[in-house]
DNA sequence: GTTCGTCAAGAGCAGTGCTCTCGTTTCTTT
DNA sequence: AAAGAAACGAGAGCACTGCTCTTGACGAAC
């Protein structure tokens, strides 16, 4: 209980996350290599050598702010899932397709932080992963539930998988139980499908080519589901 | 002709390139932001101030190795539907999808420079475009020659496409002439599909999750040339 | 009440992009 | 061929960065 906590830790505390409020702000303002600590400490009014008490470097900042990231788009992918009812998995997909794009389109300089380019020595320590993949469980639990439901009418056929494959397959079926391998496959495709426009409008990539952007995704993540096998 | 040159004009596009080149050089060991002017310079044997004589700002530096980034990838991929017969559409496009991974593994940084997120404050100039697109025009005429050889059988039916997508698809139309609206949001699916994988593969995403990733992609890949109606 | 750990602040180091000035070299014009 | 103009390399310097070390003050535990 906060009672447990002496007065220093809890200025401690309060100061830790105040520090990261602010460095989201700069983040949000000028980028991921734009944040600077002593920036951060002028608009604190601290020194800058103070910064290094509660974060030992930059890194350490920009991984909070990384997991900080990861939770807040997942739990604006977990919101939008659950306004959707529960047995309309293409509502649900393509709800949780927008809350992705809509996220990042809010704050594009922390969409760049998670799925653009690592940042110059960054390592990612192992304690990202649980945040970095509640929109990816999200995801897989729709693909779950719907092909339990008997709803994943896949059009066409695939080429058969290779052996090698049926390994990570099944790993990937931890994310998305009872699927069989091609439902997977399908998965697969469309997830990174999903991220890979959303980096494309965001990263520049429709310039001069797409500029109905949200009706031109709507309806592409539309015509993913179909592939995966929802209904029209 | 190159004898219509001063010496001063031969030295001077000489050192230009040369320092291009040591920049490349650093750009593929440390990234786009471990980039130095002075470290250049100092590879060089020069003065830092040297080096603005020949490039402006370190943005216009980094402007030249994009665009010979593009360059670099298109032709690749360039050469990879060359190899292919012209008829072979489905080959063709799993070579260009190969060829495409295969020069991001072995080029990561500067890949992250072309599809990652944009470095902070810059802003692409105009002249970037006909690189950029030169793998995107290899594409487009692999849609195109199958389509008109009637050698495309998209499975499924897409729900109908809404009146403001249209506008878009006929832009996207001129690198893929004579396809249909339908084709073309398949072509833009498989097409963001690819880049989404790889750089997913790229910037971390698939760690502890796809392991054996040469047999995924192909496999994937191979799933999308079905979605884009090609024979498997 | 003393001691010990925590803290903020300041100075400082090595590095960055970029600018300005100052001689020197090279090209162009007369 | 001589004079002027343009381009050039080098150096110093500015403002900035991440980060370290030391110093002195404060608060909590014994």
């Amino acid at each position: 209980m906060s009672s447990s906590l002496t007065a220093r830790e809890r200025v401690r505390a309060e100061l830790t996350r105040e520090i990261a409020d602010v460095a989201r702000r700069q983040l949000a303002v000028d980028g991921a290599s734009g944040l600077s600590l002593r920036a951060v400490a002028r608009e604190m009014g601290m020194a800058s050598s103070a910064i290094y008490r509660y974060f030992p470097s930059k890194d350490d900042l920009l991984t909070v702010l990384i997991i900080d990231g990861y939770n807040a788009l997942g739990e604006a992918v977990e919101n939008a899932d659950a306004a959707v009812p529960h047995t309309d998995h293409a509502g649900r997909w393509m709800a949780v397709c927008h809350a992705v794009r809509d996220w990042a389109l809010a704050h594009p300089h922390e969409y760049a932080l998670l799925y653009g380019s690592p940042v110059p020595g960054y390592q990612a320590p192992q304690d990202t992963v649980p945040a970095a993949i509640r929109d990816t469980v999200v995801y897989g639990r729709i693909v779950s539930d719907a092909h339990r439901a008997g709803t994943l009418n896949p059009p066409g056929d695939h080429p058969p998988a290779p052996p090698s494959f049926r390994e990570d397959a099944a790993r990937l079926r931890e994310l998305m139980p009872d699927v069989p391998d091609d439902v997977i496959v399908r998965g697969l495709i469309t997830w990174t499908g999903l991220f890979g426009w959303i980096s494309f409008e965001l990263f520049g990539q429709f310039n001069n080519a797409i500029l109905n952007r949200a009706a031109a995704f709507d309806h592409t993540m539309r015509c993913q589901a179909r592939t995966l096998g929802l209904p029209a």
